[in-house]
DNA sequence: TTGCTATTACGAATATTTTCGTAGTATATT
DNA sequence: AATATACTACGAAAATATTCGTAATAGCAA
């Protein structure tokens, strides 16, 4: 079903279409443009090639084309998440855990919401 | 002092160095090669570009050298969480600790872990 | 010594990713 | 109608990453 993993310019589009739903070319261009410098046509010639690879999908919206992302912000980060902690933590997920808890501000809603997934998780066991 | 990111060749060689310390070009072709295909002067060439890089460090032992790597599996695993966290999750630690948290298996020790880890950081607050 | 082996240096081929120029076409403007 | 504008398609340049071949050198074995 999945699989493919995006680039990090196709990741930096997915971001951009998981925001906004669907969106044209332009407006895709006008939200990386916020952030970096990039041209017209490097957009468009990005979103042909996720297109042929079905990252995204489009439709004929008169003249236009309108994207649309075609995998989910959750599978892919779960893709991603997973090689990354192969890649840079030789697997374990744990550790990548700390690391991210230890160095980042976190609210009481979000420590209190990875209470409760701990403490379901212990559950099972 | 920091801010270098190793591409995936570079932390695979990495990751090597973390665990043998010291090794010359064969004992890390020797592990590389466990894993997959890769010749000799490729691996070579790796810890040469990362030499350039001060990725690692090296000295003369005889005739040839003996790597070491010259940044620390910590600080490197730490820049490569913050970019993750950046490309991947919008800057949100909390929605990757999530991801990685809810699709793992972790033991009763990790959790402990990770639990009086999250006690600490509500005392600070 | 002569040849075999293990090593480093380095250039360059290959592969992948990112970028953009140019051409073609359709619509809007004057 | 002529021109300007907004888009798509596509090839290819540029940038980055990976791979390996070849040459030079030093030590070792015969």
């Amino acid at each position: 079903m999945e699989g493919i993993k995006p680039t990090e310019s196709e990741l930096e589009i997915l971001q951009v279409l998981w925001t906004l739903g669907k969106a044209s070319v332009r407006q895709v261009n006008d939200e990386l443009s916020k952030v970096r410098d990039i041209g017209y046509t490097t957009t468009l010639k990005l979103l042909q090639i996720m297109f042929d690879k079905k990252l995204v999908s489009r439709t004929e919206e008169g003249r236009y084309h309108v994207y649309e992302a075609a995998v989910s912000e959750q599978a892919t980060q779960q893709l991603l998440v997973d090689k990354f902690v192969d890649t840079a933590f030789r697997g374990s997920a744990m550790k990548l855990v700390m690391q991210a808890l230890g160095n980042h501000q976190a609210s009481q809603e979000e420590l209190d919401a990875i209470k409760k997934l701990i403490a379901s998780m212990e559950q099972q066991s």
